[in-house]
DNA sequence: CTCTTATTATAGGGATCCCTATTTAATTTA
DNA sequence: TAAATTAAATAGGGATCCCTATAATAAGAG
């Protein structure tokens, strides 16, 4: 009998490689190495086993980008070792490129509207997370207390969505952090690039 | 009979709402009112009307973009009405959300690869149209010669994927616009905001 | 060993996928 | 008007979609 959590890994693997629309329970059903009536008395349906297979993906992924944010490190610093480990998460060697929640779903046949709804509120989670972790700076007295945390939240997730598109599109590692390091200089109260310098960091 | 650029207008509107993958040939028969021989005959295969519809929507959707970053303007002002015009199609009134390209096809069934790998070219080429304009700017004096004008390309690049996607997840327009102004802050040599406020614009 | 209970595999239903051979209708030419 | 040409519609082929009813097998209980 197939365990759960190895049936999980390979949908994850699946979808996040093909997308909800890309991937056929005949894929999933070939590379798990079960019959159809296995995975539907497992999972219940694709729906349901794409619902499953991101919060699997989501609890393995983000455990310790989220430690980051927790802790008491000055939240600047929190945020660029935030970024750094999702750009290491679109880059992994033996991983699909990208995030499997960043830029899944965004166009889809009317019938995925509710898969589609379904990643737009764990993106809409995200940014919630990081406005959350700003709007502690604010009362630590990192930032301006009338700092519009809401933007600079989805400023950078913006920069994440990009980079899980442009990791598909196959950026690697070192261009993404590049991408990182300049999008931090949008920072409140940084330091202004007098100028973007290629090649010598 | 069909005029072609009526069914070209309609593919575009349908594989802009739903993706390459999300699109059937009966949605696209039905939406025309032909009859499939008849969409055959016309456009060759579904893949050849997705590319004929991602080159009429490209001509129709970027020609005021791509004037602005190649009339005279300093380089920083054609940027923002760049980004700005961007942000404009992302949400307009009576069209899908989001771009067309900027976030298509990024994960997909492994025979759309052909199909992915068009839609990577077409972003990569936008990013290259706005690295030479930043090339300009160097040899114009707007920016220190050594600038890093690849990294500074990929960043807005990232930018305007990040709006797509906060499009289709139903951002607004001021929203973006937000966030455009915001990501400028990053540009070489601008003033780094002291802070970043909310609601006073 | 027999019977009950799980578990797995086969087979397929009904719909839809992309695409095309063939038939019907309309139009043009002689 | 008759023949030739063009356009449109019907019908369907072969594959695949998601899912499930049924049959076969394996394991446990009496």
């Amino acid at each position: 009998m197939l365990d759960r959590d190895v049936g999980l890994d390979i949908a994850v693997r699946l979808f996040w490689e093909r997308g909800y629309e890309g991937t056929s329970t005949a894929d999933l059903t070939k590379a798990m190495g079960i019959n159809p009536p296995t995975l539907y008395s497992m999972f219940g349906s694709k729906e349901e086993l794409y619902r499953q297979a991101l919060d699997f993906s989501i609890a393995r992924e983000t455990s310790r980008r989220l430690e980051i944010l927790a802790s008491d490190l000055p939240v600047y610093e929190a945020l660029t070792l935030f970024l750094y480990d999702i750009a290491d998460g679109d880059t992994q060697p033996d991983k699909p490129r990208g995030c499997m929640v960043s830029t899944a779903v965004l166009q889809h046949a009317e019938e995925n509207a509710s898969v589609a709804q379904m990643t737009a509120a764990l993106r809409e989670a995200s940014v919630q997370t990081l406005k959350a972790r700003f709007d502690r700076a604010i009362e630590e007295g990192e930032l301006p207390p009338q700092t519009d945390t809401d933007t600079l939240a989805r400023f950078y997730g913006a920069i994440i969505q990009g980079m899980s598109a442009q990791a598909c599109d196959g950026a690697c590692n070192a261009r993404l952090k590049r991408l990182i390091d300049l999008a931090l200089t949008a920072w409140p109260g940084s330091a202004a690039p007098r100028a973007v310098r290629r090649g010598d960091t």
